[in-house]
RNA sequence: GCGAGAGUGGUGGAAUUGGUAGACACGCAAGAUUUAGGAUCUUGUGCCGCAAGGUGUGGGGGUUCGAGUCCCCCUUCUCGCACCA
């Protein structure tokens, strides 16, 4: 028999699966369907080891869902708008369409080398005009129900990429641009956004979903829902003038000795009294020359300046100062806070700082005999649960959570303040002042303002012949034949918008693209088109297992269940999230343990592990790495064992050849046992994602079959020998397939057989190891008989000569018999 | 500071409901084979000890006949969020 080399054998097989359509979806198998989904990757040119770990175990998992039977659908495509490719454009002077589709090239190449299940017909490239079409049909519709909307708004802006940046692309406590890791700056532009805020509760509804904790966690942090009150406060001697504020404490709004405006509040101005207006005036610009490092690592320490001016507050008609200080921040709540320093550790910090009063109005229940006096305050009362009001008027004795209801009550009664829900979550900003992205079909017109481009124009195209400068402005801005256009409303001349997409957008309904790529190709579009095949998405949708990054827990992870949600709404689907299941796989990290990159010199290059050891082998390896969700370093030698365990699958399948009818009765049983053991864990370990441990249980077959050899050639062996290859199948494609058709070549591929299944009562072992255990301390091991009853077991273990002699002189008080597993004899 | 998760041999990692700690692999050691190297095979391998035995899952305490697993305290690390009112 000739020798493994995984070469010879791999292109073969993924040339002829390709060729026979041996693993294509098929609508009309009448077998359950199975949408198997792994992150689109950008087409960044060379497939990353990365993408190898992201992508193997999920291939596996369709390959294995698809021998238990389903009608597996795995599509892939790219991710491919972007910066880098505007990057490179002006770096090495190509047009950055080139520069993408020449990586596509490649890396389609790559993929396929993986020798992954791809539904390679099912194939897109979000920056094929035929797909971002559909990106603008979409914003057309959401522009017309009022979910996308224009806004002149600050907004963070890296100066290094010359673009705007979403609050998740900000990056630490430095407010870091995430790609060039250049401090971002405030800006202000005239911004297209999402109403994500409209979906902010239902997106915090993960009822039904079965996804991972940590993510679950990051959502619900991220939209950062608050429940409080919001209400107004009144100038003192400007009645017309008013501000409000949110609070999620309105128990002690009784303890509010000054209020706090934002810096860029639009009150500020207006309220200033003219002695106060030169240092309101230095403080604001200061606040505005302050990057927003500055501004954030100043050591937390709170200052502010005084307005001059007062405000009432409206439960007791108390004056309160207001001040502006820089730790209110304008974009959350109302950009204006109530300071009740006795109950809160930042207005503390600041009353102390400008001796403002520091009154005690919640105390424990305990603390009500001897109430702290406010001026000896050594640090705030931050207590909240069964917090008592005390100082507060006709609230006091009050008890939380009967204190929020009850001043909230009074609060909406008197007709000053409401019961308010804030999120953190703000608007999605979708404007990227970048040419290499989906353009945002709207046209500017002199008489008619903005308009939308009309469906039978789309799609808008970008043009091919953009000149790329590293200018920091979008080659849209300088290109007349894109920019120059006729209003569609007048007829007049008009300019189109030069902001493309945020490429998120892309990455939110790639997988239903995926379902009917190119849709209407090259036809013209109308408003109620449907962007896919309605069966067909109804069909296979919503997708059953998505795999990938925890990087994009947030981001992607939030957008796409949005879209959804949005879609729906637009009756273009009929369900409201994009997938149940969701697995997050780790990161893959160097040999040295830290992140891989070039300029640490640790990147694992997968093209020549697969030149070296073959495809198989690099798969299995990943998946033996460790648990999926954990991530793992990269091990150089650690491959070397499933080579060597390939090696030794390809030697033992030579014996299926091989005949006998002379095998003890006790080998065969062994086999079976351990073959049905096998099939039992390998099943189990695959339906969860533990790939290490399957990996290990087909090793610890080879290893029986090995010790057994005298049973080479029995129709046990045999057929430990074809399940060996169906339960390996999923992890290593090429091998198996090559196997199988030298083992039983009339049953066509490996592929498309049945998962083995197991029989428990074969699975069971027939002699157990009782363990003996006196006072807890492991004495003995007995081989006993699996059904042994209680008292049996008990005999037995007190009867083993070793345990007698520990007990020698003892005094037995207790036993402990858990059947089928241990004794614990208890003695004085 | 808040939230989530994790600390097990030289290494990656296994351990149903609390019930044999270290499966499976890497590495290492000895041996076999080989002209040699490589490859392959066999055996051994948590630590201390010649052995009997002792000891052992980040540290400390607790519950229990019995704890890697449950409870409390501490500690270290990773990730996410962070002046959110």
């Amino acid at each position: 028999m000739q020798e493994y080399v995984p070469k010879e054998i791999e292109s073969k097989w993924q040339q002829y699966w390709e060729e026979h359509n041996l693993l294509d979806f098929d609508f009309d198998s009448g077998n359950q369907k199975f949408y198997m989904l792994t992150m689109l990757p950008y087409p960044s040119g060379d497939l990353h080891i990365g993408h190898w770990y992201a992508m193997a175990p999920s291939d596996c998992y369709a390959r294995f869902m698809k021998m238990k039977g389903f009608e597996v659908f795995f599509p892939i495509g790219f991710d491919a708008f972007g910066l880098p490719a505007e990057n490179a454009a002006i770096k090495n002077n190509i047009h950055p369409k080139s520069w993408t589709y020449e990586n596509i090239k490649r890396m389609q190449k790559q993929l396929r080398s993986m020798g992954n299940m791809f539904a390679w017909k099912n194939e897109v490239a979000s920056c094929d005009p035929e797909y971002y079409k559909w990106s603008q049909w979409f914003f057309l519709r959401m522009l017309e129900e009022d979910m996308a909307y224009r806004e002149y708004a600050p907004v963070d802006y890296c100066n290094n990429c010359q673009t705007t940046l979403a609050r998740e692309q900000v990056w630490g406590e430095e407010r870091v641009c995430e790609r060039c890791d250049n401090p971002v700056v405030k800006k202000d532009l005239n911004q297209w956004k999402l109403r994500i805020t409209k979906y902010a509760d239902e997106l915090l509804d993960f009822d039904g979903l079965d996804w991972p904790e940590r993510v679950r966690s990051m959502q619900e942090n991220w939209i950062g829902r608050s429940e409080g009150v919001e209400f107004e406060l009144k100038i003192d001697g400007l009645k017309a003038l008013s501000f409000r504020v949110f609070t999620t404490r309105p128990d002690t709004v009784f303890g509010m000795t000054f209020c706090v405006l934002a810096p860029e509040h639009k009150l500020v101005d207006q309220i200033t009294k003219s002695e106060n207006k030169e240092i309101v005036k230095t403080y604001i610009s200061a606040a505005q020359r302050k990057d927003e490092i500055e501004r954030t690592s100043e050591g937390k320490s709170k200052d502010g300046v005084f307005t001059g001016a007062y405000a009432v507050n409206p439960m007791n008609g108390d004056l309160v100062p207001v001040w502006i200080a820089d730790y209110v921040i304008e974009s959350y709540g109302t950009g204006a806070i109530m300071g009740v320093p006795g109950h809160d550790e930042r207005d503390f910090n600041f009353a102390r700082k400008y001796g403002l009063k520091t009154p005690v109005v919640v105390v424990s229940k305990e603390q009500l005999g001897l109430i702290p006096d406010g001026d000896e305050l050594a640090e705030p009362i931050l207590l909240k649960e069964d917090s008592v009001m005390v100082n507060s008027a006709e609230f006091d004795g009050v008890v939380w959570p009967d204190s929020f209801n009850q001043v909230a009550d009074h609060m909406q009664k008197e007709g000053f303040g409401e019961r308010q829900v804030n999120f953190r979550l703000h608007d999605w900003l979708i404007s990227r002042q970048r040419m290499w992205g989906t353009p945002i079909p709207v046209v500017y017109c002199d008489s008619c303002g903005m308009q939308p481009v009309p469906y039978n124009e789309l799609p808008v195209l970008l043009p091919d012949d953009a000149e790329f400068k590293p200018t920091g402005e979008s080659p849209l801005k300088y290109h007349k034949e894109f920019l120059k256009t006729s209003c569609p409303e007048c007829g007049g001349d008009a300019v189109r918008e030069t902001d493309t997409m945020d490429t998120f957008i892309c990455s939110s309904w790639y997988y239903y693209a995926y379902v009917s790529p190119y849709w209407k190709k090259g036809q013209t579009l109308v408003r109620d088109d449907n962007p896919w095949e309605v069966e067909k998405i109804n069909h296979l949708c919503p997708v059953d297992q998505y795999t990938g990054g925890i990087e994009h827990a947030t981001m992607h992870l939030l957008y796409f269940r949005f879209f959804t949600k949005a879609l729906a709404d637009l009756g273009l689907l009929n369900f409201r999230e994009p997938t149940k299941r969701l697995f997050n796989q780790g990161m893959i990290l160097g040999e040295d343990h830290e992140k891989m990159s070039k300029s640490r010199g640790n990147v694992v290059n997968p093209d020549m592990l697969v030149k070296q050891y073959g495809t198989d082998t690099v798969r299995a390896y990943l998946m033996f790495l460790g648990p999926w969700d954990a991530g793992a370093a990269w091990n150089p030698q650690g491959i070397e064992g499933l080579a060597r365990f390939f090696k030794s699958v390809w030697t033992l399948c030579n014996s299926y050849e091989k005949s006998t009818d002379n095998v003890s009765p006790d080998t065969e049983k062994k086999l079976r046992k351990s073959l049905h053991q096998t099939i039992k864990k390998v099943t189990i370990d695959l339906q969860n994602f533990r790939f290490n441990t399957a990996i290990a249980a087909v090793m610890s077959l080879r290893n029986v079959l090995k010790a057994q050899a005298d049973g080479i050639g029995s129709d046990v062996w045999k057929e430990c020998l074809e399940k060996m290859l169906l339960m390996l199948a999923p992890i290593a494609p090429h091998i198996t397939e090559e196997l199988w058709q030298k083992i039983k070549p009339e049953s066509g591929s490996v592929h498309r057989q049945q998962w083995p299944t197991f029989d428990e009562d074969m699975a069971a072992d027939d002699l157990i190891t009782l363990v003996v255990q006196v006072n807890g301390k492991l004495r003995d091991r007995l081989e006993i008989p699996a059904g042994s009853s209680k008292d049996e077991t008990e005999k037995i273990a007190l009867a083993a000569p070793k345990v007698k002699s520990y007990l020698k002189g003892e005094q037995i008080r207790k036993v402990i018999v858990v059947p089928g597993r241990l004794v614990n004899i208890v003695s004085s």
